[in-house]
DNA sequence: CGCGTGGTTGAGAACGGTCAATCTAAGTGG
DNA sequence: CCACTTAGATTGACCGTTCTCAACCACGCG
C-alpha cells in the first residue's frame, strides 16, 4: 500500500513522460526542479465528474496525465456547447486566467489523472524563473492558433468537419506516442456533433459513409483509419 | 512642422486615451513610465495595407490607436477567412507568440495608426516589471473567452449571428467612448459574411429584414440601432 | 457623367436538421 | 449465465434554412 503510494509519488515533472508536452517544455533542467516541488500531482476524477466549474475562481493550470475531458460552456438557453476536447498531456484552465474565474466547465470523459499548478505557485515561480511566464504565454497563445483552425472548420461542410475531427484526434494522439491509426473515441456521437456544430445523426451518417468508402472502420467507439490519403482529401 | 511632430510625440502611454484599454491597464504608474520609453508609436497603414503578414516572424504586440483592421487567415484553397475584426484600442499580434511567427495576416480596413511593442522590449520589460507578463498573459487568455463566444455564435442561425455582430461592434465601440447606437461599419458585406460564416447576400437580406422590423436603420455602411431590446431578442 | 465595385433582390437547389422508428451494446439483477 | 433494461447509435423520410447563381441597382470615384 505505502509502496504503491511511493511509486506514484516518484512520478515528478523530471521523469514524467509528459515532459516534452507539459509546462516544463522550454524550461531549463534546474527550473523543472523548482516546478516539481509545487505541482499538486495525482488528482483523480471519474467519468462525468468536473475538474472545475464555470464561474468558480481560477485556481491554477491543470495538466491531464491520463484520460480525456471535454471543455464546455452553456449558451443562453442552457444548452451545453463543447468548446474543446482535452487529450492526455494537454493543458487546461486558460479559460480562467483573463477574469480570474473560469469561463468554462471541464468534465472528465473517462477516469482522468491530472496535475495541478496552483495560482500562488505560478506567481512565485515566475519571480525566480524568468522563462516560466514565457512558457505559459506561449501555451495560452497557441490557443489562438487553435481558434483560427476552429473558425476555418466552422466554414466547411459536415463531411469536412468530421474528417478534420478524425485527423486532429489522430495527430494529437500520435504526438503523445499512441497509435495514430487505431484508437478509442472517448466521447459520444452526441458530443462529437455538439463540438463540430452538426447533429449527432449526421456524425453517424458520415462515419457510415467514410466506412463505405473504405476510409475508416468504425465500431461504436473504436475507430481505425484505413486510408489517410482519402481522408485528407475530404478536408477540402 | 516640428510643432506637429512634437505634438504627436507628446502622446505617450501615460496620457494616451487608450490607457484603460491598452497594455498599461493593470500596471502601476511607474511601470507605465517604463513602457512609454520602449513603445514604437505613430505607425501608419492605409486601407488594404498589411500591418503584418502570416508567416512573417513575430516582432511584437501591436495596439491600434485609430482605425480598424481585419485579422485573417487562408484556408487550403487560398480563400481568405476573417478570424476577427480589430477596433481602435484593441491589441493584436498574439497569433505570432506561440510559434514566434504570425499565423494570421492583419490588414487595415481604413487608415490606421498604431503603437508597436517590440519583442526584445517585452523580454526586457518583463525582467524589471513583475506585473507585465501577467497583463500580457491575461490579454492573451481573454482571446480564449472570445473564442468561446465565437464557437457559440457559429451554432446560431444567420439572423442571430448578424444580431450578435451588431451588438458586439456596438459594445466594443461604446467601451471606447464612441456612440453605441450609430456608427460606420468599416468592413464590406462580403467581409461581414466571411467573418460570420454566411453568404454576403444573407447579410444584406437580414439587414433589410431588421430594418423592416424597425430594429435598425441601414444605409450602406452607416448603421443606426433603433431598438436594442428587439435586437437582443434575436440573439436567441 | 459614366463606369465599376459593392450592395440588393429573386428563384431554385442542396445540405443538413428534425422527428421518429429501430437496432445494438453494455450493464444489471435474478 | 442469461433475460431484461436502457442509453447510445443507426437509419429513413421529410422539411427548412441558407447557399448559389443571376440579374439588377446605387453609390462613389475618376
Amino acid at each position: 500500500m505505502s509502496n504503491t503510494l511511493l511509486a506514484k509519488s516518484a512520478i515528478t515533472c523530471e521523469n514524467c513522460n509528459l515532459e516534452r508536452l507539459c509546462i516544463p517544455k522550454g524550461l531549463k533542467r534546474s527550473d523543472i526542479g523548482d516546478l516539481k516541488l509545487v505541482v499538486n500531482r495525482n488528482n483523480i476524477r471519474q467519468k462525468g465528474e468536473a475538474i472545475y466549474h464555470a464561474g468558480s475562481p481560477f485556481r491554477g493550470i491543470v495538466a491531464l496525465r491520463s484520460g480525456s475531458a471535454k471543455l464546455l460552456s452553456f449558451d443562453r438557453n442552457g444548452n451545453e456547447v463543447i468548446v474543446d476536447f482535452i487529450l492526455p498531456g494537454e493543458l487546461l484552465g486558460f479559460d480562467g486566467v483573463s477574469l480570474q474565474a473560469h469561463n468554462c466547465t471541464a468534465v472528465a470523459l473517462e477516469t482522468v489523472n491530472f496535475c495541478h499548478l496552483p495560482t500562488q505557485q505560478i506567481a512565485a515561480l515566475s519571480a525566480n524563473t524568468p522563462g516560466f511566464y514565457q512558457v505559459l504565454l506561449q501555451r495560452s497563445c497557441s490557443q489562438f492558433d487553435a481558434q483560427v483552425e476552429k473558425v476555418m472548420l466552422s466554414r466547411r461542410s459536415a463531411e469536412a468537419r468530421v474528417a478534420a475531427f478524425i485527423v486532429q484526434i489522430s495527430e494529437r494522439l500520435k504526438l503523445r506516442g499512441y497509435s495514430d491509426t487505431e484508437f478509442r473515441l472517448s466521447m459520444s456521437r452526441e458530443e462529437i456533433g455538439n463540438h463540430l456544430g452538426i447533429a449527432h445523426e449526421t456524425v453517424s451518417r458520415i462515419f457510415h459513409h467514410f466506412q463505405a468508402l473504405d476510409i475508416v472502420e468504425v465500431r461504436t467507439k473504436r475507430l481505425k483509419i484505413l486510408d489517410k490519403k482519402k481522408l485528407f482529401g475530404f478536408l477540402h
